[in-house]
DNA sequence: CATTTATGTCAACGTCGCTGACATAAATTG
DNA sequence: CAATTTATGTCAGCGACGTTGACATAAATG
């Protein structure tokens, strides 16, 4: 360990001091930029699709999940969203009536309501994340491997244990392929 | 160039095939769950606060941008946040109240209104910021420097051309220190 | 049979986007 | 100087999406 005394130490930290123990303020406040922004591009262009219809972006939402795992109960996507009933009322009801979702009685047990989506759904949900899957395609790809495992490894950490155990359930236990 | 021929092509391209040009199925619906997990664990520590307030994640928003670039003029404003007129007065009209904001004529220009944190708006923005900075040290520690670089990477990537300036030109213009 | 569980629905509310229109003051330009 | 443009503020109204609290139904469970 190298001499630390006080006598070598300078008086004043400067405050963007890279030598310090931790991150610098400088790339804390560009990291929280860099969601903010990239957050807005990542949602933009679905969004921009969305309008056009009578939808929002907690339909796009929905219409994932329920694609990714289809058969799950209301409640389990209750518990993704973490939105309430009446929330996901409101969106889930218009994609029923519109026919991009379907709700089959559970055959283990008939008060579940189990959702998938209509071959209209898949197609609307894929309309709706081919510009997002272009998007993370051309990031991917320009910065290379390394950095899409930093990408992934910083955003799980990013996460409180029990979100980021819920997150990585939801995204193992996504239908394969 | 390498021979594309048709007869030196599979037939069937694999869903999950790692070998073919670009990043999996897997790998691009892993990253946009990411986005979605990420972002609102990320926002959820400033929201539990502004909520019991009388304030929105807008509001964050608006004081974020204005503590990291003081005397910047409403129009550079809505520029960064990209909403419109009406929507950034009923966000900066209460902060403005609360004396929370202040607003200074233009030395150059007197018809621009510039924006300025009061020493309560400065505190406050800390008050929001500090769980989300404390989210980001956290994940930047244990992620490692090279993550981190892949993380920012990655993100700029997501953007288009256009808003990536924007973002650079935000993160590199707010105030030194 | 009583309770709990899964779901649906109603009323009321708040935040935060939007559009379109109009007003004011200051800068700019012909 | 008069006309126009620019920077800002504000009003009315709307839509999407989140909230809470209460209540109803059907099915599972003890």
């Amino acid at each position: 360990m190298p001499d630390m005394t006080a006598s070598k130490m300078p008086l004043f930290i400067a405050c963007d001091d890279e030598e310090h123990d931790g991150p610098s303020e400088r790339a804390l406040r560009e990291g929280a930029e860099l969601m903010f922004f990239g957050y807005r591009s990542f949602t933009q262009d679905p969004d921009k699709i969305l309008s056009e219809l009578d939808y929002g972006r907690a339909h796009h939402r929905a219409l994932h999940f329920i694609g990714t795992q289809p058969g799950l109960s209301v409640a389990e996507l209750l518990d993704i969203l973490d939105v309430t009933k009446q929330s996901l009322a409101r969106v889930l009801k218009p994609l029923i009536d519109d026919g991009l979702v379907e709700q089959r009685v559970g055959e283990n047990d008939r008060r579940q309501r189990l959702l998938f989506l209509t071959n209209d759904g898949v197609a609307f949900e894929e309309r709706l994340s081919a510009p997002q899957r272009a998007r993370l395609t051309r990031a991917f790809r320009e910065a290379g491997p390394e950095a899409v495992e930093g990408f992934r490894f910083v955003l799980e950490l990013m996460m409180d244990e029990e979100q980021r155990k819920q997150a990585l359930t939801v995204i193992a236990g996504a239908k394969p392929l």
